[in-house]
DNA sequence: CGAAGCCTTGACTACATTCAACAGGCGTGG
DNA sequence: CCACGCCTGTTGAATGTAGTCAAGGCTTCG
């Protein structure tokens, strides 16, 4: 049985060792029955001495595999993420399985902040990602100690808190082609946050995230694409590329009826 | 011009002196047009002794009136608040005016959290409302240097996550009845927790806010409402009150199409 | 090449919204 | 004191946006 998760000895940066224990990227049909994850210990103590980062110290790199769960909800809480490449989607379920995807996360976010003792929503690899990994009673006597890891992790946490709020706006008060809208401009703003191109966006989830992430259906953001590419605003490329040919218009239908 | 804030030289639960500057309620038909809060300087020293709470030290004690504004978005967020009793309603608007109620909070809870410098959304009173102030520089500065309050408001962000991420789920993926349903269930916990019945609550927001607070229209509500009501598993009280005739249907409601 | 999954498109439906009218409560002012 | 206006909430009818059901095309991959 094929884990979900594997351990680097490297951050992905280092090119000259080996990743151990890489998988194949293994295909889920359904939610149910994914490998438990399985964790080796190590560190990223080399790639530590070039950067000084604190968290380094009780850090273990691993990879994902595509749609394989980093945690579920209702899991003991014992670790928290960094996602350092790859995307994660985020997501809670109700008990007739409709389901809520309540962030993408991409390199820089954290998962698992939760101060609970359980994991209070389910997180899965959309593709293939790295991430490392910290024992959470660590973090916390880290986060103690540490004023520079306090600030950063504050940061994080109000800034998904900002995220979470906007979420709201858009799930509460915006249309269909609002929400399709207000979608690229987020992907197009984090892509520019990490120095690509915010106008040629990759796109790696699927229409049936997309629809849980905006809560719409997989027809209604089938459509509202085929609409904003047909009005020349937008121009879908090859894999899971997206271009948007008129950014400024996109802007404006993100929070205009 | 009446201020929208009044200082109290007391904490609300000693009732020796009298709340000074204390204001009549002003009814407000706009958003616009409301008299900017105006603090005195003062402390809650007297209720520190009897309590230790470290936050007393740098607290200052308020009210607002009904429907008059704590603070907006996008001003510079110089303090932190805390709800000392009655109603706050924090949201966001889009250009157009339309409207999302992120959340209402009652005595405990915090606001005005950020850690950036301007605040991210609008917070008026639902109902005549004491807070106390906190100058976000000291507060700050007490976090750094406090374990006990620093945990106390991790906590409190964490939690204000938590609900953050369960309002999307219900403003993504439920329908109205469910939306209602599991509004009511929500004021039931927070009054149980207050040590009030969870069975006869308090409502004291009206339709328009309830509407969007769920992501839904004033009349949709108040047809929802009135469908609970014949199946019988709600009652309307004098004086913004409810009752649950039935909870354990309105919470199986709340999360089953 | 065939099967499976993903995406798109079409026709119909339904839930919530919109538009509109009206009832009740409350405060104001004649 | 009652009349009036204003605001809030309720209800009805018509509309519309997004959902549902269904079919077909396309890509991918074994």
């Amino acid at each position: 049985m094929a884990p979900a998760l594997a351990i680097a000895d490297t951050a992905p940066a280092a090119s000259s060792a080996t990743l151990g224990g890489m998988v194949q990227a293994r295909r889920q049909t359904a939610n149910i029955s994914a490998p438990p994850p399985s964790w080796a210990s190590g560190n990223a103590s080399r790639w530590a001495m070039h950067t000084s980062d604190p968290l380094d110290a009780i850090a273990t790199v691993a990879t994902v595999d595509r749609d394989c769960p980093l945690f579920r909800e209702g899991d003991h809480a014992d670790n928290v993420f960094e996602v350092m490449s790859g995307t994660i989607r985020v997501f809670k379920l109700l008990p007739d399985g409709r389901r809520q995807i309540i962030g993408f996360l991409e390199a820089g976010d954290f998962l698992g902040l939760s101060f609970n003792d359980t994991y209070l929503y389910t997180a899965e690899a959309v593709t293939t990602a790295a991430v490392r990994r910290f024992p959470r009673r660590r973090l916390e006597a880290l986060i103690d100690e540490n004023p520079v890891v306090r600030r950063r992790l504050l940061a994080v946490t109000a800034n998904e808190l900002l995220t979470a709020q906007e979420q709201m706006v858009l799930l509460g008060r915006k249309s269909a082609k609002e929400k399709l809208c207000t979608f690229l401009m987020t992907l197009s703003r984090k892509a520019a946050k990490r120095g690509l191109s915010d106008t040629r966006l990759s796109m790696p989830m699927g229409r049936s995230d997309i629809a849980d992430y905006l809560g719409l259906t997989i027809e209604t953001v089938s459509r509202t694409i085929t609409c904003l590419k047909t009005a020349g605003l937008i121009r879908l490329l090859e894999g899971h590329k997206i271009e948007l040919a008129d950014p400024d218009a996109i802007s404006e239908l993100s929070d205009a009826a």
